[in-house]
DNA sequence: CGGGACGTACTACAAATGTAGAATGCTTAC
DNA sequence: GTAAGCATTCTACATTTGTAGTACGTCCCG
């Protein structure tokens, strides 16, 4: 199941992962603090999130609540590879020797990396 | 300069990345084997990629011949630090610790990533 | 009971993308 | 010089995405 998300896509669906569930306009106050957007974009992206299966929806009262029928960890792990399809084709391998190689990680968050590396390989050897 | 590409552009990206010039028909060849794509829909994505200044083109006799306007360096960092974005609010160290974390890295690949580590340590440190 | 209030659904529209046929223009070989 | 090629440009169309107004239905309040 490949579940890519756009950047709108995402800030909608952070509030359903926090929440568990949300109303529209639960999801609206979130995202209006955010980016501004109406209620009735929140609704629509809502309706099309649902007819594309990432999310679901019952009805609470005289609304409806959604909650995400996909997990954070999912879409992560779905968008990460597709990437390192795109740049690297498929070698998630290259997208982190890539990273290391950038320099966008500080020294200190090297040292943090290398530890969590030592880590899961006492893991995996041990 | 945020340069985001799609699967399709990149295809085609990667072709004038390869040969550092390349005319319609040699972009087309390559992307015929790929994909299948018709030689005018190669032409109306080089056309629009022009367009959108990521490519530039001159003429070469009665055609014209293309190169690339961005690195494949300039585009995996922002595509990466893009999806750094979206996923984990910028934070490149957590995509990092993400793709350890999620087990795709094979053990023998776990090792290359840490001497890898190990020798950027000592540049920074040394 | 009649009119807001509230929530959902319908409709709309521009930009981007994938995809490619049709038209046009210039060459070159006969 | 005339037609056949080849390359480029124009035009076209469906789909997705961002964004939101308008319309419609229901429920509560006075």
């Amino acid at each position: 199941m490949a579940t890519e998300l756009t950047d709108l896509q995402m800030s909608l669906m952070r509030v359903l992962w926090s929440r568990g569930e949300a109303a529209v306009s639960d999801v609206h106050e979130a995202a209006y603090a955010e980016r501004g957007l109406a209620l009735t974009t929140v609704a629509t992206i809502l309706t099309r999130l649902e007819k594309a299966g990432v999310v679901a929806r019952r009805q609470a009262g005289r609304h409806y609540v959604y909650r995400a029928l996909v997990s954070e960890e999912e879409v992560r792990r779905s968008m990460i590879s597709e990437l390192a399809e795109r740049l690297f084709q498929g070698d998630v391998t290259a997208l982190v020797s890539h990273l290391l190689d950038e320099g966008d990680i500080a020294a200190g968050d090297l040292d943090r990396v290398r530890r969590l590396i030592e880590q899961k390989q006492q893991h995996k050897e041990g």
